[in-house]
DNA sequence: CTTGACCTTCCCCTGACTGGAACCCTCATA
DNA sequence: TATGAGGGTTCCAGTCAGGGGAAGGTCAAG
């Protein structure tokens, strides 16, 4: 297969498989001619990369377990603690996210939205209270 | 004032107030050796820019609001409506964290997390059902 | 033979900083 | 007077995960 067919196939951008590559996360033979030639494996690769990738995962991570992945003797232990400090990290962002969501929240409804200039956003932004 | 005390009463790092005046949210005047001089009004505006920061708002989000904050003709509709877009990403963003959450803890659950390889969470990467 | 779709490498760009090197300024102390 | 600590300055490079686009090679169809 060509870069194409597997971006396709894979759901993943052609930029995003030079890059992979690029990274050593896969290791594409090569056509005669240059072209970038990929066997069902790479696409099973390419195919996990996207679905760790949405859940997520960082790159490093993900390289992570594809390693995990290929080693037949791995432990599950050694991916349940990945992924809990995975979604570790994903509440702490989702805490901050909410903190954010409610104050400005809160400053909206404050706010007239009117064509007058008193705006309690930034009478909070500034400073005063 | 130097760089350092408005840097430890506007809560932000010395190179993050350079790194401000470099992209012009900021012009402090300069002493007679080249050291950055600090008015009030300068502190002021970090301390807004901080705070703006803190809510999520991106640096051109953040320029915005200062020319806002300076026009005194300035209408609150355009603040608020700037505060609405802005929170609708938030939104966005916590919904896409929530579907990560769930679908990982979904996949923790399952996994025995001991010493065996059996793994639904790589399992579920994998494409396997 | 040409056209258009595909492929290649290469380099720069993103946001919002952060780290570090190399150097300058000021003040207190030995 | 030398020196050392603790400010400050500029500039360069790196982060993360790719995206955009240029310049050029390859291939199948008409």
């Amino acid at each position: 297969m060509n870069i194409g067919d597997v971006a396709s196939r894979s759901g993943l951008p052609a930029k995003t498989i030079r890059y992979y590559e690029d990274i050593g996360l896969i290791k594409p033979h090569r056509s005669a001619n240059g072209y970038r030639c990929f066997a069902e494996s790479d696409l099973h690769k390419l195919a996990f990369l996207c679905r760790a990738r949405a859940l997520g995962f960082t790159i490093e991570d993900c390289r992570t377990l594809m390693g995990l992945y290929e080693d037949e003797s791995r432990a599950s232990a050694d991916v349940k603690q990945l992924a809990q400090e995975h979604l570790a990290k994903i509440e702490g962002k989702i805490a901050d996210l909410q903190a954010m969501r409610d104050t400005l929240g809160v400053l909206i409804k404050g706010c007239a939205g009117d064509s007058r200039p008193d705006c309690p956003i930034l009478k909070d932004l500034s400073g005063e209270r």
